[in-house]
DNA sequence: ATGAAAATGATAGACGTCTATCATTTTTCT
DNA sequence: AGAAAAATGATAGACGTCTATCATTTTCAT
């Protein structure tokens, strides 16, 4: 009828609570067999944790930490925004965020080092392709310290887990919006990325190229232009790239930094299409202008949810936690989501 | 330090447990006073009630029911799997549907009547635009159980939340991806709906043709098809279309039933734009074939946890549970969820 | 077979809330 | 003032898990 409890287990067991509680807690001191017992009779009965009594009993509070890249990325101010929001609204958790210098490796070394010692339950960390961080999330792993990489994955042996979208199809998926939006004509697209050792803009990148390659063959792509996720630079490369090329149908930003992108655009009396990353302000209001068509978000909100659902279910120790992949979401001007409530400044 | 219990809201108020017992659980025989004072600490303190606790204490178990429409309809039947889904790994709640004629008012109401002696914590009902439901509502509402409106809305007064997505955005936005497609070039496209009595197909009706009337005014709209969501009845209806019509440059399906459409599809050669409503199993493949070109989902599985987070919420008394609408999800080709895992019949 | 080490059992207290009971105090009414 | 009614206090037990302690039994090596 009700669910069975660590009593039901160890009376079915044949053994006393105690050495069940020794084989669920993993205390040691427990002979193979009994050990054999109890799990039979944990699968037996369907035994399930009841975490809400485990927490009640132990005060539990998680803390976890996300180390995620400084500056002023419209994306990532959201993201601490959101950090911020769960921190009040969780029951036993804490929850903060450590600015490191964006596309730092030794930065992103130094504060992994330091976080060693302190006593937490799981990181977060915005991955980087880089070869130096090994070291260090090892020895955080072996101090049984769960690492998650996020939004930008680190390789598959250094993390536990890894939250973010699937930025091939998200590249592909820009690809055919673009694509099916130049209604069977043919068509320039000059495509602008951040940084392509960023593995999540090589992602995005290679999606693109592919599904314009194999679907939409009379549409060319201009030369690729870095503008290294500065508006600035945006604004002056695509300026020139716009008055050079009178010709371009669509332009796909795969990266940050598009303030400087809608300058460029709103200068001139060109409209072609427009696909971007993220719903931050600015791609939120140019998508209700009319000057971006396409906004694909990988949406923070969910991703930040998954990461600390992952965390605690490592912790808990209980089934194969959800696994399951973030779709990037697609807005155009009309499924705008509802403005989250500014918080009055203090 | 850690956060504020009862007991500590009992000493802040100068009061006994029990008084605080008897304020927060309305049990009555308390002073207005007394009320007061407890109140006071309760806002000063910022206690909030521990959940967990309190469900421990009680072996509480919610009991939900769901009543959905009867028939095939492959989206009420992923509905149906979710709600399994949930029951298994659900802790102390109890979920249930009863499948109910599609809109049938009577039987709706025969139901909803009897649900009324069986002691349940909350109901979802997918809405419908009947007057003679509103005495069995109230009923349910006065004995303290709350419905929900899922999927289609139910006048306002008669329920405490909706749950589903904004149909008239849907449809601006399949207006928008289809309105693009068309690259700048004029077009004919054929509207495809179930019944214009749901008002989820009304609304998905009206914000299509406003878009399409506003901002796409080379396309034309040939006139309506209603297919009654019956496969069978649109594969005819269609196939005349189509043959009478070769013109057609997009198709907008906003119900049911769109196997009938790609059979009516299949059997020719012209390839129109084709947007879709729901990523059932037919769709998800006419998308990868490249038969289908959009589908606009409403991400059943969102719509699920939302009920019961709504009702958790109203029952635990919580502060205003998160409303939070639901934007239909746009799939392509390249963005396709991967498909849960089937369950193998044991 | 003796002692040390390992394994097991029994059990109490804590976590925060709910429910219930009984005793005591305060208020209200005549 | 005195009795009835209302309000309050005190407190114990339950929910399921974790932690800790101490006593007892079993296993193992010599």
């Amino acid at each position: 009828m009700n669910l069975p409890t660590l009593t039901d287990v160890a009376r079915a067991a044949g053994v006393s609570y105690a050495t069940v509680d020794r084989v669920v807690n993993r205390r040691g001191s427990v002979s193979e067999k009994a050990k054999q017992k109890v799990n039979a009779a944990v699968v037996h009965l369907g035994y399930i944790r009841n975490v809400a009594a485990a927490n009640l009993s132990q005060k539990r509070t998680y803390r976890f930490v996300f180390l995620l890249p400084d500056g002023a990325n419209a994306f990532f101010q959201t993201i601490r925004r959101l950090i911020k929001k769960r921190q009040e609204s969780a029951e036993n958790t804490s929850l903060d965020y450590i600015n490191v210098p964006a596309f730092d490796e030794a930065a992103l070394r130094a504060q992994l080092a330091e976080l060693r010692d302190q006593k937490l339950d799981g990181i977060a960390v915005v991955g980087l392709d880089a070869k130096g961080l090994a070291p260090e999330l090892a020895a955080l792993q072996g101090q049984g310290i769960p690492v998650v990489s996020l939004i930008s994955d680190l390789p598959q042996d250094q993390r536990v887990a890894y939250i973010g979208i699937d930025n091939i199809a998200a590249g592909q998926t820009a690809a055919r919006l673009l694509g099916l939006a130049h209604g069977g004509q043919s068509g320039q697209v000059q495509v602008l990325a951040g940084d392509l050792a960023a593995r999540d803009h090589r992602d995005r990148l290679d999606g693109f190229q592919h599904v314009i390659g194999a679907d939409f063959p009379t549409i060319s792509l201009l030369p690729l232009i870095a503008g290294r996720d500065d508006s600035a630079l945006i604004k002056q490369a695509m300026a020139n790239r716009l008055a050079t090329h009178p010709g371009i149908t669509a332009i796909y930003s795969l990266g940050a930094g598009n303030q400087g992108l809608i300058d460029a655009l709103r200068a001139q009396a060109q409209r072609p299409l427009v696909a971007v990353h993220e719903l931050v302000a600015h791609a939120r209001d140019a998508l209700a202008d009319g000057m971006f068509h396409f906004v694909i978000d990988q949406r923070p909100e969910e991703e930040v949810d998954a990461v600390l659902a992952q965390m605690r279910a490592l912790i808990d120790n209980v089934p194969p936690p959800p696994i399951k992949p973030i779709l990037p979401a697609i807005y155009l001007r009309d499924n705008l989501p509802p403005l989250p409530e500014q918080e009055p400044p203090k």
